[in-house]
Formats: structure tokens, sequence, C-alpha cells
DNA sequence: TTGTACGCGTTATCAT
DNA sequence: ATGATAACGCGTACAA
């Protein structure tokens, strides 16, 4: 049974013979209304099913109590976990979430910020794509007093802009020291996409805890790759090239890529497979169904990058923190020792 | 620079001196303005980054352009994947999607509801959560004349509603002919919570399989399990209890319980554990790490029962399907086998 | 204690 | 070809 007339303030005022300000005041609970008049009321809306327009009250606040999240994909599930971080934490500061993913295309960055700008979200948290080099998208938020936080990926080159990392430096390092401990020498770091920024900070986690460790480098140890399996399976051939420099450890920059690593030496029957020991960012909740698993992983705690995102974003929100007084946020990593 | 004068309709008009509704007009293309006056309306709009207020057009129009979905969890590749087809369709119409979690909590997912009801979104598409029995939350948008589309879980009871499943049944039946065709006579069937109505179609695909090919049924070979690791496993205890009656086969009801069984019955050593072949809801992209995958998968197909969902709201917002005119729309599985 | 009147930003109807 | 005005639903300053 569909009812037709839309259940208003005016609608409720007309069947309770009041004005639609004593209705509004009555839900809204004004102390200056008599106690059995709010009641009539509350009653009469319960009743009716009343849910007062957002799109009235966006228009009369100027403000529309909705978080937009831009990112590039929900398939990947450190951006997965760390929306539960933003949502929880939105949810209860009496905020919605409008998740739109760009899928690693600018141009649908570009219609996602454009659709997000319209609806006037009250603030925007942001992992750009990997292509993204120009920012006016963005940059509108903040130019009409909306706050923008970027997480997770960043521009590189000094923005100013508040920005949630995870200190991937720290993880990979910490991975690094691990591997030492146990006595390796010998240790490859399989990296990322060179062009963007993300891996950088791993890469000089592994040097530097050679360097604090007094281990050698060589660059025959590093080789850099995509989210191509080729191109993997090409990058550890050649870490692996030279029979008497034969890495026996490997830490990489994103476990799915790991497991294309491993499951390439293994099918190679590469004499030494069974104690090469390895590490990847991710901590996949898989690794417990694999027979041949990385020795540990770099837990990079994706609930807490979101919740530390949609806090900061909260307080630029609120005014709390000035919008021009750039934050950085890091987030430590974790390693996680399976087995 | 924080630009704080909003940029309206108002603001662009006093700044050309001329009416807000011309500006309106002009920016809309009305064919009885003056070709001069929109291009000088465009360019001031475009220089200044004008952006309707979505608020106000709502209102105005009484119509958001935004689909609410609700479901249990992203984390679950199922959901994130069908997501992928609603919002791909979504967009192309001009629609945003707000996606809200219940985490299979009723509680939750009336919360969301309510929200998404305020919001007046223009249509609905919901997965329920297990528990979900009462549905008054949710018939409230047939009541405003909002349309409703259930989608793979859905009400068990012959419920009056659009919904949008994948056929499980067709899945597990040809899961269980598969395995037949390969001989196994022995296929014992991992089930899910009982409590649900969501692995009865399985079920009945199990059997009707077996029936149609002469395999005899036991209720030996027949188990149930939660998303619980303990649970699984004493269900696969059970299963593989009667040395005289040992299954040479399995089909489950989700991969990851799946995953479970074959850890587990390889841990243990069965003795037959490398001629157990073995099947699942899913297809899990892990499922290549694996060293002893199942052989093969029933894949789901979410992408297309997203926008099969997506497909047919729209249509029902559109008036081209009476919203008293309940729908049914199957999407096949499809088996996948692996190596 | 309750009601009147206005404005939020936009579109559309009706004048001019 | 352009402008004035009302309306969408809500909250609130002010009047009664």
């Amino acid at each position: 049974m569909t009812n037709n007339t839309p259940v208003t303030l005016k609608f409720l005022a007309e069947k309770l013979k009041m004005s639609v300000s004593t209705v509004s005041k009555s839900l809204n609970n004004y102390p200056t209304i008599n106690a059995y008049t709010k009641q009539r009321v509350q009653e009469m809306a319960r009743e009716l099913h009343f849910m007062p327009n957002k799109s009235a009250i966006n228009l009369k606040e100027k403000r529309s109590r909705i978080i937009g999240v831009i990112l590039p994909n929900l398939l990947d599930h450190f951006f997965t976990r760390s929306i539960y971080g933003v949502e929880q934490f939105a949810t209860q500061n009496g905020y919605n979430v409008i998740i739109s993913q760009s899928h690693d295309d600018p141009k649908k960055e570009i219609q996602s910020a454009n659709m997000l700008l319209r609806s006037r979200v009250d603030g925007l948290i942001v992992a750009i794509s990997k292509q993204t080099q120009d920012f006016s998208h963005l940059d509108q938020f903040e130019q009409m007093g909306t706050p923008v936080v970027y997480y997770t990926r960043n521009p590189s080159f000094n923005l100013n802009c508040h920005k949630v990392l995870g200190n991937t430096f720290q993880g990979c390092y910490d991975a690094t020291k691990f591997l030492i401990d146990r006595g390796h020498s010998k240790i490859a770091y399989l990296g990322g996409p060179k062009m963007t920024n993300f891996t950088h900070d791993r890469f000089n986690g592994y040097i530097n805890a050679l360097k604090d460790n007094e281990v050698p480098f060589s660059a025959k140890f590093v080789a850099y790759t995509d989210f191509d399996k080729e191109n993997t399976i090409a990058a550890i051939k050649n870490l692996f090239a030279d029979p008497d420099h034969m890495p026996t450890a490997l830490v990489a920059f994103k476990e799915p890529i790991l497991f294309d690593a491993i499951k390439y030496l293994k099918s190679i029957n590469h004499p030494n497979f069974n104690k090469i020991e390895s590490i990847g960012f991710g901590n996949n909740a898989f690794i417990g169904y694999l027979d041949s698993p990385p020795i540990a992983s770099i837990e990079e705690n994706p609930e807490s990058v979101g919740e530390n995102a949609i806090k900061l974003l909260l307080q630029l929100i609120n005014k709390e923190i000035d919008i021009e007084n750039y934050q950085k946020v890091m987030v430590d990593c974790k390693l996680v020792v399976h087995g």
C-alpha cells in the first residue's frame, strides 16, 4: 500500500491543527513547548513514520553531514578495511559516508570529486589514484572551505595538505631487521611501481635497517614490479639470477605480489626454496591456508589509518584544528610473525 | 586560499547584473535565452567553479538521484564485487550510491535504513543480515513509494518483494554433477548456518543432482557449519567419522569454509587426502596460491548480480515496471575448473 | 506557550 | 529575451 502524501512537518501540523513551527520545535525538544503538546506531536510523528527530509535540513544548515571518500578500489583489502574505521567513527558522530571508487583512473577521480562537491560533503578523505598528477579537482574543496585529508596515498612533492599515512618506513625497517636477526645477510627487496611514490619509504626502511646493522647493500638485491604477475616473475628471475649471489630472504612491498614470487620460486624447484624467508606488506587473512607462507607479515592496520583520517577530518570540520595548519599523522605498522 | 562567499546562482546573478532565473536558465540551456547571454553566464560559472547545490535540487525535484545499498559486509568479496556492478551502472545513469554495512546486525541494519530514508534515496538495494526477521524498517520504503530490490539474501517466506538472486541451486547442481561425472559416488555436502535460508537452494541442487544421476543419498554425508573455524572442523570430523563410509568428494557452501576443511584434512594426514576432490562457492582469486586447491569453484558472478539489481531498480524508479508487479531475477552460476 | 515570517539554492510559471 | 515570484521542507528569530 503506497502512501502518496509525503509526511512533512506541514502535514503533521495540519493533522494536529497547530503551526509548523510548533511541530518542529516539539520534535526537536524545545524547552519552551508544553510537555503535553510535545507528546502529542511525537506520538503522531512516530505513528506516521515521519522522517525529516535531509535535503531540506542540509539546505538550511549549509552542511550535509556527509563525508566523501575517494579511493582506488574496494577489491583491495587495505581500503576495505580502512573504510571500516572511517564508517564506524563517522556514524558515531552523526555523519554518513559516500564511497567512490576511482579504479585508479584520474578521469573517474575527477568525476567523483565533482559529484561529491555538488553533494556539498562536509569533508573529504582521499587516496589518490596512481596516475593523479594534477590536483585541481581536489583543491576545489579547500577553496570552498571543505577540509580534505589525504590518506595512504598522497602527493609526493611537499604539497601543503593534511595526510594520514602508514609508517611504511618503520614497517619495512622492522621486517628487514627481523630477517637480519634471524641470520640473513642476503636480503632482497621487491619494490612496487617505480613512478609512484608510495614505495620509496619502504625502500628507505630496508636500506636503513641494513645500514644500522652493518649488512652490506647490493643493488643486485633490489628489483621492482607492478601488480602484474609477469613483471613480478621477471623481477624475481633477476634477483635470483646470479648463483654466487643468491638471496636467502625477501621483503616485498605488497603481499599478493609476494605470493606470486613464492609460487614462482616453488614452481621452478629453487634449490634453497625451503630456506628462503619472506615478508610482505598486508597480513592477508588467507595466509593461514598457504603451505609455504611468508614467515611474517607487515600489518598496516588499515582500520587505524581510516580512523585517524576521519578523526582528523572531524577536527578540521569542527574547526578544532585550523584548515591551514597542515597535519601529518603516521600510523605504525606491526610485524606479525606467522605460525 | 579559502573563499567564503558560496558561489550560488544569486551570487553569479549579482556579478553579472542579471536575474537569478536568467542565470539558471542559461546554465540549463533554455532555448529562450540569448546565445550571448548564455555564453557570458557559462563562462562566469566555469571561472568561479559554480557547482549546483544538490540539496536544493533534491528539495525542488523531490528526488535525490541517490541509490542506497545495505549489505552485511564489504570484507566479503562477493559483496565488494557486486558493488562494482551496481556502481558502474548507477553512475552511468546519473545516480550516486551510498553503501551502508550492517555487519550482520539487525539493529545496525535498521539504523542504516532510517538514515537512507532520511536521505530520501530514490531506491534501495539490500542484502539482509543473517538475523533479520522483522522487515518493517525496509517496508517503510515501499510505503513511501521508494522501490526496494532484495539481492542475494532475501526473506525466505514468500514475501512479496523484488529479488535478484544467484542461482545457487543450479550452481550446486552443476558442481555435484561434475563430481559424479568424475566418478565420485560418495559426495559430502557442507552447508551453511541452518537457521538462515540462503543455503537451502544449494542443498536442493546437491540432492537433485544425486537423484538425477541415481547416486544414493546418505544423511551421513551432510553436515552444517557457520563461518566459525571450530564448527567447520567439527562438521568435517563428523563427515569423515565412519571409516566404512568415507566421502571422496566435498561440496561446500562457501569457499573460505572449504579452505578450513581442506586444511584440516591435510593436517590430520587423512589417508586419501590427495584423492578427495572438492568444490565451493566463490572462486576466490587466492585459489591460485594454494597447494591443494579445490578442483573447481562455483563462480557466482557477483558483478552480474549487482548489475541486475540496479537495472531492475532503475526500471522500478522510472515506472517502467509497476512497483507492485514483483519481479524475481535469477543469475546463473558458472563452474570454473582450476588448473 | 504558540504562531508568523523568512531564508537556505534551485527550478518553473507567469509577467513584462 | 528577461525578470519577478512561488514553491520544495525545515529551523529559528521574533512577535503575539
